[in-house]
DNA sequence: GTTCTAACA
DNA sequence: TGTTAGCA
């Protein structure tokens, strides 16, 4: 299928997906014409770059994890063990994050809620 | 009309 | 990422 169908069926932009494939996460092949030509399976590969993408990973972890993905799945397939290490740290720099946004959260809330002593 | 690349906002 | 220009 050429671009327009596959952004149409995925909900993805085409200029998203040209994006896709410049940062290899898709290789359609060329046709004579120079289109882009997809295949039925590059629909679920994208489906499973935009929950990659939504876990807050960026594109060169998943072009790896894209691999070791399998069918309807979207679990790791088993070949891969290492991707495990490198998705390990990536949950905990997330868990990181949020760490410290409850914190600043937390101290917003205190500085909101702190009455301004009046003069006198 | 659709897609392509490149470039700008 | 959206949009636009100029082609094929």
């Amino acid at each position: 299928m050429r671009i327009g169908e596959l952004s149409r069926r995925s909900g993805v932009s085409s200029r998203a997906l040209r994006y896709y494939e410049e940062q290899r996460l898709l290789r359609p092949v060329r046709r004579p014409s120079g289109y882009r030509e997809f295949s039925e399976d590059d629909l679920d590969s994208v489906r499973r770059i935009r929950l990659l993408l939504a876990a807050g990973l960026g594109t060169a972890m998943i072009a790896e994890i894209l691999p070791c993905m399998v069918e309807g799945n979207e679990g790791l397939a088993a070949g891969c063990p290492e991707l495990l290490d490198a998705l390990g740290g990536e949950h905990d720099r997330i868990a990181a994050s949020i760490a410290e946004l409850e914190s600043a959260r937390t101290l917003l809330a205190r500085i909101i809620a702190t009455p301004v002593p009046t003069p006198g």
